[in-house]
DNA sequence: ACAAATCATTACATTTTTATGACAAAAGTA
DNA sequence: TACTTTTGTCATAAAAATGTAATGATTTGT
């Protein structure tokens, strides 16, 4: 689906010149001069990424991006930051604002085309509420419900209780079965983002989420990777000794 | 077939980007700026939807909205409003106006083309007059009643007695059976779409309908889902493994 | 075998989320 | 009007979930 691009930018050369290529690229794009402006737009309209001049004329660009990320609505939209040349102080306080990343002027539309992308990438996949029926667990999203198949009795199901982020995290798992996901993936993926978590949190989790399949005899739906990250995967991958 | 949309909205960024977005979804699009042009257009082309922003600078929407709803050759096009979070008396002049659905600005593109096919679809079975039988429970949306079966004497059964609000609750809840809904989405669709409310509120209903059914011995019917909402279900999710 | 790197596991403090009772405003009734 | 019912919000208690650090286990490379 099309992908709603905001710009602002007051010299309207470049504007015109981004939105040019923006909508040659395929998306939708939203024009502002300054931040005010940018401001009553998104009071009407949610866009899917910002492009933001760092140097408004009204030097109220960092507010305006410490104002996206504070409001519930609009705090993980993807920012990208505008500049002439980076500065240091610049970089902290985009950093601060949260900016997702920078493109320092002049720059080729491809690399901006591409950054975008790239950015747009890391957007917490939009899961879908499909039913994933996977290694004897059956995860319906709707009813926010996991269970286990019996393997006497194909009739009779258990219950498989999980705490929110186990929850998200099996799900993820499942929709991208038999890929490996370093922990920043599924940072990024399962927990959002802009959240700021050791990597090692996500251990944890993994840990709490195997405990409770084993529980109900799902052992080695989650498989570790040495170096790399975690997979679901209903292949057995143990017994490959030699 | 060609679904044929007007757009009517004052402000022409938005106006642009609405029609870009329809247009790529398949859809013919008509654009007015105010309702007066609204008119002149319907009145050679009958679009199959409207998109009716709220805050027209004349003020006519409602009005607009109401002629149409008026008129035999319109009265059955379905009304999308966009309006802005603030003004509540607008939810009920909307309501009397007859809206079919409502976008609370900002919105995203996305969620717009998803509501619109959601009421082209017809998607919502509106709450029927049909009496739900479930889990021990039975509500008759025409005689406004609850009755619990009785265990022990089927014949018997005694009545419950609920407020407005936790009956539209509890039969907004067994129509949509099984399915986690989010406070959000119980304020929509039990108190109407954008009302101010808080969304703790939606708890101590839910408190509310709890004790109730509680005192006729169902207790487990209203279940909560940690980080996501609220459910009914029938099946017990408490003898659960893990 | 040894050291380094990587992963597993446990315990715990903190934060987040939900439950619950009380209260006053609002709406409805007599 | 006086009285009852309903309803939204708040304060606080209770429960659950979450992130981190510490420690132990396992693998890997030399």
């Amino acid at each position: 689906m099309a992908v709603t691009i905001l710009v602002v930018e007051d010299e309207p050369a470049i504007q015109e010149l981004i939105a040019l290529n923006l909508k040659r690229a395929g998306h939708m794009v939203l024009c502002a001069d300054s931040a005010q402006q940018a401001k009553s737009l998104i009071n009407n309209v949610l866009p899917d990424l910002v492009l933001l001049d760092w140097m408004l004329p009204d030097l109220t660009g960092i507010e305006f991006a410490r104002k996206l990320r504070q409001e519930e609505r609009t705090k993980s939209i993807p920012i990208i930051m505008l500049t002439a040349r980076i500065q240091e102080n610049d970089k902290i306080a985009g950093l601060e604002a949260g900016a997702d990343d920078y493109i320092t002027k002049p720059f080729s539309p491809r690399e901006l085309i591409a950054r975008i992308k790239a950015v747009l990438r890391r957007r917490l996949p939009e899961m879908s509420d499909e039913i994933i029926e996977l290694g004897g667990l059956r995860l319906d999203p709707t009813t926010h419900r996991v269970h286990v198949n019996n393997d006497v009795d194909p009739l009779k199901t258990a219950e498989v209780n999980l705490g929110p982020t186990e929850f998200r995290l099996l799900h993820y798992l499942m929709a991208y079965k038999e890929r490996v996901h370093t922990r920043g993936q599924l940072l990024d993926r399962v927990w959002g983002d802009h959240v700021f978590i050791e990597d090692r949190t996500v251990d944890v989790h993994i840990r709490r989420l195997r405990k409770i399949l084993e529980s109900v005899g799902k052992e080695n739906l989650v498989q570790t990777v040495r170096g790399t990250g975690y997979r679901f995967s209903v292949e057995c991958s143990e017994e490959s000794i030699g």
